[in-house]
RNA sequence: GCCGGGGUGGCGGAAUUGGUAGACGCACUGGACUUAAAAUCCAGUGGGAGGUUUCUCCCGUGCCGGUUCGAGUCCGGCCCUCGGUACCA
C-alpha cells in the first residue's frame, strides 16, 4: 500500500498543534537546549530550497535531541525590516509595511507544511513597535555609555538618482544599478556604536565558543588585532603633526616618503598651493573606486605628492608627504610611513614615481652593495641605521619603538583592523533613531519613557535626496525634550543587523512590555545551545550579535558572556552554480516538491544531498530513491502492523540464544542505532539516511525472525527515522499501537554493546603497498596465524616470487604489507 | 586584492588516528512479474588492456613536486571555483 502522505502529514500536524507538543516549558531548566536558526527575511519569493535547507535538518537534530530527552526550545521569527522591501516599493508603489505583513502570512504557511517543532507561541517580527522600541532603548543605553556618537562617514551616492546607495547596488563597474550613472562617494554625518571598545574581548571569548574553526579564524582576521608602533612625524615648516602605525619600526630609517589616505582632513591644510590643483583632482578622480579596488595589489597604484615634507624623527630626514589610493581613512591613523625597501606596495609605488629605494634590513647572505630588485620583508641585520646598525631586525623593533618613546616621537601601539559599526540608514523601512537635534540645545536624546518613536506610515520614500523620513514633516518637526523650543528628528534608521543582535533573547517571551526581554529566561535558556545559519553572516551578523551580548551583560541585563556557545554552518545551495536570489531570478521554490512527494521525502533528500556544511547546487535527481526509501519504510510498518497487539519487546536479547537471521537483523539494528546516534549529533545527516537505507536493505529477512525480534527491530527503526521523518516516525509508531507522540517522551534508543562486538575481521595483506589478498579472520587473531594466512595466498607468493622481502608492517586487525625487492 | 571554504565514477556523494578508494542513492544495463506498460523485486555497474562460465594486470581522488612500507587524508608550490569584504541579509 502506498504511503498517503499528504493526508498522514496534515494529520500529524494537526495532532502536534492540537496537544501543543511543540510548545516548550521554559521553567523546566533539566537538559534546556535552545536550538536556533537564523531567521527569515521575509521577501517576496518566498521560502526556497535555501531556507529549507537550513531549517529542516536543524529541526531534525532538534527532534533527536528531544527523543534523548531535552527540553528544547525552538522558535521561529522574521527579520522584517530591510532595503529589498523598500526597493521593492519604489518599484510597485506597495507600501512596506504592506508588502512585508503579507509576505509573512505566506511564510508562516509554507513554514507549517514543513513539520518543524517550532513553538509558535515564540513568533516574533522585528518591524512592530513592540520589538524595535527596544532598538531604540539599546541605542539609548549605548549613548548613555558613551558607546554611541556621531562622526563623518562616506556613503555611496548616486549624483543622477540623487539617493544613497547600498553597495550591493553598486555594479561591479561602480555605477549605479537603476541608471548606470558612476556612484560617488559623498560624506554624511552618522551614528557608530563603539564595537572596537570590545575588540580585545570579542578575539578572547572565541577561545570560549565552540563555532567552526574557520569561522572563528574569519572573525579573528576580521577584529585584526596588531602589535606596532605610533611614530610622530613632523611637518617640514608647519605646526601639524602626522601620526602613523607601523609594525616595522625597524624599517624606519628606510623611510622615503610618506602617504595619506586622501580623504583625510589633514591633507587640505598641508598641501602647499602650487599642489592644491592637482591634489584636488586626484581627490575627485578615486571618488568612485571601491576599497577593493584601492587596495588590490594587482591593480596599478596611483598618488600625488601634496608639496609638504615630514621629518623623519629618527634622522630627521624630509620625506615628501603623498596621497595615495593604497591608504586608507580607516585603518590605522590613515597615514603610512612608506618603506620601499621593505614593503612591497611601497616598493612598487616608489618605482612607479622613482621614488629612492634604500635598503635598512640587509637578507642574510647579501651584501649591502646588491641592488634591491624587491622588497625584502622578512627578519634580516639592520644597516644604515645609525646605532641600531647591526641589530637583528626583530629584536630591533622593541629598541627602536623605545628610543622614540623617550623621545616622546613615538609609543608603542594596538591597532585593529576592526571599525566601529556604522549603524545610521539613509533608508525608510527600519528602525527610526531616537535622536533629536535641538536649535538650542543641539543633540538631545529622547527620554526613555517617550518610546517607541514609531515609523510613520505616511512617507515618499521615492524622495530624491535623501532619508525618505524626512518627507513626512509631522514626523521630523517636534519640539526638544529639554527646553520645549523648535527640533527636528533623526531622519536616519537603524542597520537592521541591530535587530538581529537580539532577536534570540526576545523570543523567550516576545510579548514582554516593561523590559528588553525577560531577564530571568535570557539567564536560564542562554547562551543559545545550538546557533545554525549561513557561513556569510560570519563576521558580520555574528560579531555584532557577540558585542550586543557583551554590552547587554554590561549593563546587567543578561548574565553569559557569549550569545550562541554552538555554530553550525550549513552550506549554500546554489542553483546552476549561483547563489539563488530573487534578483537573478534562479530561486528555486520548494512548493510543487512538497505536493508531489511530501514535506518528509522532501527534507530526507536535503539532508541525504551530501555533507551539510557544504551544501551544493541543486538538483532533484536523486529525490525519487529517497521517496523509494520512504514507501519501503511504510509499507515495512504497514505489513507488520498486527504485531503489538499481542506482544511486547524486550530492552535486550542475548545473541547465542537468537537464530542466525535474528542474529544477524540484531546485530545490524544496534549497529544502525550507534552509527545514526553518532552521526545525528554531528550534523552529518547524509551518512545518518544512508545507515537507515543500509538498515531497511538488511531488514529483507525480518518475516524469518521471531515477532518479538521483529517488533524490537521496528520500534527502533521507527525511532531512528522520527527526526529524519517526523510525519511518517508518527505514521509508524502509532503503527506499532503506540498511542502518545513518539516525541512526547524520550524514545530514543540505546544500542546494545554487546551486539557491536564483530566476530570477523577483515585483513589486507598487501605487497608493496599494493592490496594482493583480503584475509577474513577472527577479530584479535595471532600474528603469526596472519601471516602464515597471507603467505598462503596464491597472489601473495605470486608478487613475492623470486624477490627479498626487505620490510614487514604489521599492524593487528588491520594491515599486513609485505616489502619486497 | 585580502580573509575563509571547496575540488573523489556518467551524477549527488562515502571513506575515526595516514592502512581495502567509490558506502548509500540517482542514472544506466540485464533479468523476474505483466497480454503490455508503469510500479515493484533481483543482479550488474570507476577507466583501460588481456583472458572470455571461475580470472589476471595496469591506471585512477583538480595540477606539479615531496614525506612514508603505505597518501583522497600530511607538507610545499600552483590552477579552478564558491562565500565574505563593513549599506543584501
Amino acid at each position: 500500500m502506498k504511503y498517503p502522505f499528504a493526508k498522514s502529514e496534515k494529520k500529524w500536524q494537526n495532532f502536534w498543534e492540537e496537544n501543543k507538543i511543540h510548545k516548550t516549558d521554559l521553567t523546566d531548566l533539566e537538559k534546556a537546549l535552545y536550538t536556533l536558526v537564523m531567521f527569515i527575511y521575509p521577501s517576496g519569493s518566498k521560502l526556497h530550497i535555501g531556507h529549507w535547507y537550513n531549517y529542516a535538518p536543524t529541526d531534525s537534530w532538534a527532534r533527536f535531541k528531544k527523543l534523548k530527552g531535552f527540553n528544547v526550545f525552538e522558535p521561529m521569527g522574521y527579520d522584517a525590516f530591510g532595503l529589498p522591501a523598500e526597493n521593492y516599493a519604489i518599484k510597485t508603489g506597495i507600501h512596506p509595511q504592506d508588502s512585508t505583513f503579507k509576505n509573512i502570512d505566506d511564510i508562516r504557511d509554507q513554514l507549517k507544511t514543513m513539520g518543524c517543532m517550532y513553538d509558535w507561541d515564540a513568533e516574533l517580527m522585528t518591524c512592530v513597535p513592540e520589538y524595535y522600541k527596544w532598538n531604540q532603548w539599546l541605542f539609548l543605553q549605548m549613548y548613555k555609555k558613551g558607546l554611541a556618537y556621531r562622526k563623518n562617514a562616506p556613503v555611496n551616492w548616486c549624483p543622477s538618482c540623487q539617493t544613497v546607495l547600498a553597495n550591493e547596488q553598486v555594479q561591479g563597474d561602480g555605477t549605479c544599478e537603476r541608471c548606470s550613472t558612476t556612484v560617488e562617494h559623498k560624506s554624511l554625518t552618522q551614528w557608530f556604536y563603539k564595537i572596537t571598545n570590545y575588540a580585545d574581548e570579542l578575539l578572547d571569548g572565541l577561545k570560549t565558543i565552540e563555532w567552526p574553526e574557520k569561522t572563528k579564524l574569519m572573525q579573528e582576521n576580521w577584529i585584526g588585532k596588531s602589535f606596532g608602533t605610533e611614530v610622530t612625524f613632523k611637518v617640514d615648516g608647519h605646526d601639524k603633526e602626522i601620526k602613523v602605525f607601523t609594525t616595522r619600526p625597524d624599517t624606519l630609517f628606510g623611510v622615503t616618503y610618506l602617504v595619506m589616505a586622501p580623504e583625510l582632513e589633514l591633507v587640505q591644510e598641508l598641501t602647499t598651493e602650487e599642489y592644491s590643483e592637482e591634489v584636488n583632482k586626484y581627490i575627485d578622480s578615486i571618488k568612485s573606486l571601491s576599497e577593493i579596488e584601492r587596495t588590490s595589489t594587482v591593480k596599478e597604484k596611483t598618488g600625488v605628492p601634496i608639496g609638504a615634507f615630514a621629518i623623519n624623527p629618527v634622522n630627521g630626514e624630509k620625506a615628501p608627504i603623498w596621497i595615495a589610493d593604497y591608504a586608507l581613512a580607516t585603518y590605522g591613523t590613515g597615514s603610512v610611513m612608506a618603506v620601499p625597501g621593505h614593503d612591497e606596495r611601497d616598493f612598487e609605488f616608489a618605482t612607479k614615481f622613482n621614488l629612492p629605494i634604500r635598503n635598512v634590513i640587509l637578507q642574510d647572505g647579501t651584501s649591502e652593495e646588491d641592488k634591491l630588485t624587491e622588497a625584502f620583508t622578512e627578519v634580516g641585520t639592520m644597516i644604515n641605521s645609525d646605532q641600531f646598525t647591526g641589530e637583528r631586525s626583530d629584536t630591533g623593533k622593541a629598541n627602536i619603538t623605545k628610543w622614540l618613546e623617550e623621545k616622546g616621537l613615538g609609543e608603542t601601539k594596538i591597532n585593529y583592523r576592526l571599525r566601529d559599526w556604522l549603524i545610521s540608514r539613509q533608508r525608510y523601512w527600519g528602525t527610526p533613531i531616537p535622536i533629536i537635534y535641538c536649535d538650542n540645545c543641539g543633540e538631545v536624546p529622547i527620554p526613555e519613557e517617550q518610546l517607541p518613536i514609531e515609523l510613520p506610515y505616511d512617507v515618499d520614500f521615492k524622495l530624491d535626496g535623501g532619508s525618505p523620513l524626512a518627507s513626512n514633516k509631522e514626523f521630523i518637526h517636534t519640539t526638544c525634550p529639554k527646553c520645549g523650543g523648535s527640533a527636528h528628528r533623526d531622519a536616519d534608521t537603524m542597520d537592521t543587523f541591530m535587530d538581529s543582535s537580539w532577536y534570540y533573547l526576545r523570543y523567550l517571551d516576545p510579548n514582554v512590555s516593561e523590559e528588553m526581554f525577560d531577564s530571568k529566561l535570557a539567564d536560564d535558556w542562554t547562551p543559545v545551545g545550538m546557533y545554525v545559519g549561513g557561513a556569510e553572516h560570519a563576521t558580520m551578523h555574528l560579531l555584532y550579535a557577540r558585542f550586543i551580548h557583551k554590552f547587554l551583560r554590561d549593563i546587567g541585563l543578561v548574565n553569559s558572556d557569549e550569545p550562541f556557545q554552538r555554530l553550525i554552518h550549513q552550506g549554500t545551495i546554489t542553483n546552476q552554480g549561483a547563489k539563488m536570489s530573487k534578483s537573478k531570478d534562479n530561486v528555486v521554490n520548494p512548493d510543487s516538491f512538497i505536493q508531489e512527494y511530501g514535506s518528509d521525502v522532501f527534507r530526507m533528500y536535503l539532508m541525504f544531498m551530501g555533507p551539510y556544511e557544504l551544501g551544493g547546487d541543486w538538483s532533484d535527481k536523486g529525490i525519487v530513491g529517497v521517496d523509494r526509501f520512504v514507501q519501503r519504510a511504510y509499507s515495512l510498518f504497514d505489513s507488520n502492523k498486527d504485531l503489538a497487539k499481542n506482544i511486547s519487546a524486550e530492552d535486550k536479547y542475548e545473541l547465542n540464544k537468537l537464530s542466525e537471521v535474528e542474529k544477524n537483523t540484531y546485530r545490524k539494528v544496534n549497529q544502525s542505532i550507534a552509527k545514526i546516534e553518532v552521526e545525528l549529533e554531528h550534523f552529518r545527516f547524509n551518512t545518518a539516511v544512508a545507515a537507515l537505507m543500509e538498515l531497511i536493505n538488511s531488514l529483507k529477512d525480518i518475516d524469518k525472525c521471531s515477532e518479538e525480534i521483529r517488533l524490537y527491530s521496528l520500534e527502533r527503526f521507527a525511532a531512528m527515522l522520527a527526526p529524519l521523518a517526523p510525519h511518517l516516525g508518527e505514521e509508524c509508531w502509532s503503527i506499532l499501537g503506540k498511542e502518545e507522540s513518539i516525541f512526547q517522551q524520550p524514545n530514543w534508543y540505546e544500542a546494545d554493546e554487546v551486539a557491536l562486538v564483530q566476530d570477523n575481521v577483515t585483513i589486507i595483506v598487501q605487497v608493496n603497498g599494493k592490496v594482493r589478498a583480503k584475509l577474513d579472520l577472527p577479530v584479535d587473531s595471532e600474528e603469526d596465524t596472519v601471516k602464515s594466512t597471507a603467505w598462503g595466498e596464491e597472489k601473495v607468493k605470486h608478487h613475492t616470487a623470486d624477490k627479498t622481502v626487505v620490510k614487514e608492517i604489521y599492524v593487528k586487525n588491520k594491515i599486513y604489507n609485505i616489502v619486497v625487492r
